[in-house]
DNA sequence: GAGGATTTGTGCTTTTTTGCACAAATGTGT
DNA sequence: ACACATTTGTGCAAAAAAGCACAAATCCTC
């Protein structure tokens, strides 16, 4: 429940917003107008009573006896993950990953735009590449990796995505910081380290395979 | 503590081995023949006595007063989570993200090969896309949708990687089950449902900025 | 071989997260 | 207007995870 205005959102619900708020798109489109926590809950993956307590730390959005409004709950959702907001989204990386995520879709829409792309490579700097989904896709220009700070002044980038190879990740990432960027993906196999205040999140996609590994190995025994 | 064969690994400690793994990787490389909890917690970003604990769980294969020897430590984490194993992956879903990951070098090495990749897109089945990073790469051709089953019985794949727009994720899915894949990693941004025995992970980049630009909304406050 | 300096392994405490169960609130039908 | 069927919101309990502190074990020096 909301108190004051700064309403301690827990970091295990955080995580979940992202889930409910596709989902909630998703029925929207479908023009449904009402959801139970139930449906919502088997949409996502959760228990339809952890879905209850997440919402409820919002505020007090359902309505007993009947459900979630599913357009109400989508927009509170998404103010309070200020998605409303126009995120701008550098990426340091030009490589397949880099190029890949600049193409997808789910950055484009909702709330995130790549306004800038970085890489060392001399032979990538310069060139074009294609951002943003299908409708509508921008051409951005690859700069240097050495014009880094002045790309996120111009550019007014506030979260940075490194997806350079591990050995020169943490020296970008430390200037994405100088920089000022205070919010990092990263795609790096490795562990950046960052002063207090800033925020990084790691993607690993061979963490995720050896986990299914671990577990699978488990199964056949 | 080990004590019978089902040691009861809780699941965040298997989710922080591949890191653990991966800096005792880099530590070999780089000929360091010991290492303390300190020192690898710190390249892993955890706290060294929650490394410890989670070490503890494998067994004791440290030296009170010394450390851990690295190539020991990283054999039997190896060992752990079934990476002497050669497991197979199956991709489907060969667009930017599907070919970004048969390039990943993360994971043609340690452990995983990726062994058929599979596309419903009739302008791609037949064409050849180089799999692996460099060093050993592979061409491997693109197979159509409707052979799903066979490629996977022939190739032998164990762990499945949905690449595939939303739309289609599911059913993708449920075929990959019923050909007696048990694992499945899923880039698809939408929840995949399957029956008991069968584990999922999801990777979701869309999800990662929301939960980024929720915290960096609140560091403006 | 005794004493001091390290560093692991672990029992215990605290915090976080999940799960359960039900009262409170709403809509419906008669 | 009243009984009844739903479905939310939440207090409380259980489980999982993280953090602390220190005894136990090892190495090194003299």
């Amino acid at each position: 429940m909301r108190i004051g205005n700064q309403p301690k959102i827990s970091e295990a619900t955080v995580s979940r917003l992202p889930a409910y708020f596709r989902a909630l798109s998703q029925l929207a489109d479908s023009n449904q107008i009402r959801v139970s926590s139930e449906e919502l809950a088997a949409l996502t993956g959760v228990s339809s009573a952890m879905l209850r307590k997440d919402l409820s730390h919002l505020g007090s959005y359902g309505t007993r006896g009947v459900g979630y409004d599913v357009e109400f709950l989508r927009y509170q959702i998404s103010r309070e993950m200020g998605l409303n907001n126009d995120w701008s989204v550098v990426i340091v990386g030009v490589g397949n990953l880099g190029r890949a995520l600049a193409h997808y879709g789910g950055f484009g829409s909702r709330g995130f735009r790549v306004v800038a792309l970085v890489d060392a490579d001399q032979t990538l700097i310069g060139t074009k590449v294609k951002c943003g989904a299908e409708g509508k896709t921008v051409e951005l220009l690859v700069h240097a990796l050495s014009d880094l700070e002045s790309v996120i002044k111009e550019s007014g980038a506030r979260l940075g995505v490194v997806a350079t190879p591990a050995e020169s990740a943490q020296e970008v990432c430390d200037r994405l910081v100088k920089a000022g960027i205070r919010s990092i993906l990263n795609f790096a196999p490795v562990h950046l380290s960052v002063k207090e205040g800033v925020d990084v999140r790691k993607v690993d996609l061979a963490s995720e395979l050896q986990i299914l590994a671990f577990h699978e190995q488990r199964k056949a025994v």
